[in-house]
DNA sequence: TATGAATGAGGCTTCATTCAT
DNA sequence: AATGAATGAAGCCTCATTCAT
């Protein structure tokens, strides 16, 4: 699916201009507030009015898909240059897990707002596939190094990103220096994972 | 805290009658639309008035909460009576593991209800606390013996609270039998933990 | 208009027993609270179920009615025997003032509850002249005594009535003594006769 | 406190044409129903949408405020005017009384709402101080002109507010001419302060 | 007859979306 | 094209009144 069809293509750069405010509003606020934020709210802290966004969004639904698109091509770009390096398959697993959890800190309630719409929209499917991909090839290359087990990837990945989770490490935050929770998380994944 | 303070208490026969009801419904409709869920929705379930939920609970956030201490308690009880087997800790955890799945299917959305409400409410040093006292006790035991590894076991506990959840379960549900399902989160924990 | 037409008769000696104690329930709140009082609250009050008042006042107006009608005549029967000493009239409306202050320091809310009742519902006109009957007698006295002017008497009565009120006491206390209140009213009210 | 406390501002002009056009219909309503009156009613007369009052007014009880202070400003203007003449003071005090009366006439039930206001809100201050003012000083001017007993300003100040009342107009007119009403209260009121 | 649980119309308020400027 | 005011459906909750026990 592509990009024109979340916020409708203007030949105006100010038009454009103003999509990617709305865009960085949107994340600032859904981070907080997950999908109850409120639209009114969005477009002040982009600096223009509701009928704007909704020039450039059909409806709510949309903005909060492109939000979530960008934030999960954001997270593959990262992914993509750990999974190019000559390290071990454990090695990038927990090179992988550090960019996540730097994205949970940077993103907070929008994780929530991702796992939803991987599920219930018909954005899931790109997203789950977006997601997989480079966590999956990196299962694989474990697989053929001997390091993991030889469960099916897309199961084992599945696992990976599901523990990666806001509430997980908000929970986790009570109970450990923030500094090693990353560690801690990649320990339990690659036994899961061995 | 006490159950009083969730349903306001009644000596009455029919009373009590309807609070099940009301109960017994908002288990239905929560599970299908979380807690977006209208009152009118789970009155009209339930066969009676608005009124009378609002008789027992004194706003939609009592009835959440009594719904979500319900289930709790719910799981509790089946965990207790896995703890009490004389067989090892990992056969336990697959015990309780196999108790949590049920309930997940039977409750759908709810799951998501219980970890918010978990960490945003009053409610939440309970639920924890119920919620982590079977797992503890199990993981304690299984250090005990040996089997696994001798991490904080709240933290283990955390992990394993964490796996255990609905979206996982949906998302495995497409990619293998509902049977194995169990079987497959077990002995990825128990990997995780040893 | 009797009684009978305000709270339902009955034969049984404890049915009686409860209008009373709903009377006197519906006083002390309507006093707190005025018109605005839940009938549930007076019913706990009265130590009886809602269902008794509903089956003793037709609705929530007939009660309102009822007790402002009691009140009404313990007004007059005070004022009666005020009326009946043979002192000059100016000093009796001191007295009657008297009277009406300790009532409103009595029943508070319940003034402006009567106010309300004496104009807009079909007792209007029965509490009007309950409350105008002794006070017009004895303007009547002071106009042939010469201690009054020769306005009509019911137009000076209406002033008097009026000056006697919840909201002027109120006002009044926040700026001076209470116990010298019905002096200064009585003095104000006094001179206006003159 | 400051009006802008009362309706959220705003720089366009057909914003304000509603603001204008809700606080109308609110007056005219407010004056038949008294606070009960609703919010849906409200925005009928006034051709807008319920949301639109809510956009202008945080809640029902700020609209009151609103059109309470507008009606007590209305009330002032107009007195200030009378007390600036080189008139007698009872002079003054007839024609303030003038303009009550039609003010009175005009606003209905709003009387109530004032005298309400006056007392439970945090704008009470403020109303009785407008109300007030112009009363006082005209009051101690009599007394220096030897026209008014010397009793404290403020609570002769406050008889003459407490009779100039909704309830007491609305009695008098089942009595007497429309017309004699204001000289009838005047005679009253002035003889109640020599 | 007495009880208090149940009812549901009706009120207040919110917020996604539309539309006039 | 951009704005933000306007809209109104929809949700929560209250309480006078009814009704089953």
């Amino acid at each position: 699916m592509e990009k024109e069809n979340l916020s409708v293509p203007s030949s105006r750069k100010d038009a454009n201009r103003n999509v990617h405010k709305i865009m960085e509003a949107a994340k600032v606020v859904f981070k907080e507030k997950g999908t109850e934020a409120k639209i009114e709210e969005i477009a002040e802290k982009a600096g223009v009015g509701v009928g704007t966004i909704y020039r450039r969004f059909v409806n709510k639904e949309r903005l909060v898909w492109a939000v979530g698109m960008e934030i999960i091509e954001e997270i593959r770009d990262k992914q993509r240059i750990d999974v190019d390096l000559s390290v071990p398959a454990d090695q990038k697993i927990r090179l992988i897990l550090d960019e996540f959890l730097l994205l949970h800190h940077k993103y907070g309630q929008l994780h929530e707002m991702l796992i939803t719409l991987s599920q219930d929209t018909p954005f899931g499917e790109e997203i789950r596939h977006i997601l997989s991909d480079v966590l999956q090839v990196t299962i694989r290359e474990g697989q053929e190094q001997g390091i993991f087990r030889n469960e099916d990837p897309e199961i084992l990945e599945a696992f990976v990103l599901h523990i990666v989770n806001a509430s997980l490490i908000k929970r986790l935050r009570s109970q450990m220096d923030v500094e090693d929770i990353p560690k801690t998380i990649a320990d339990f994944v690659l036994k899961g994972l061995s």
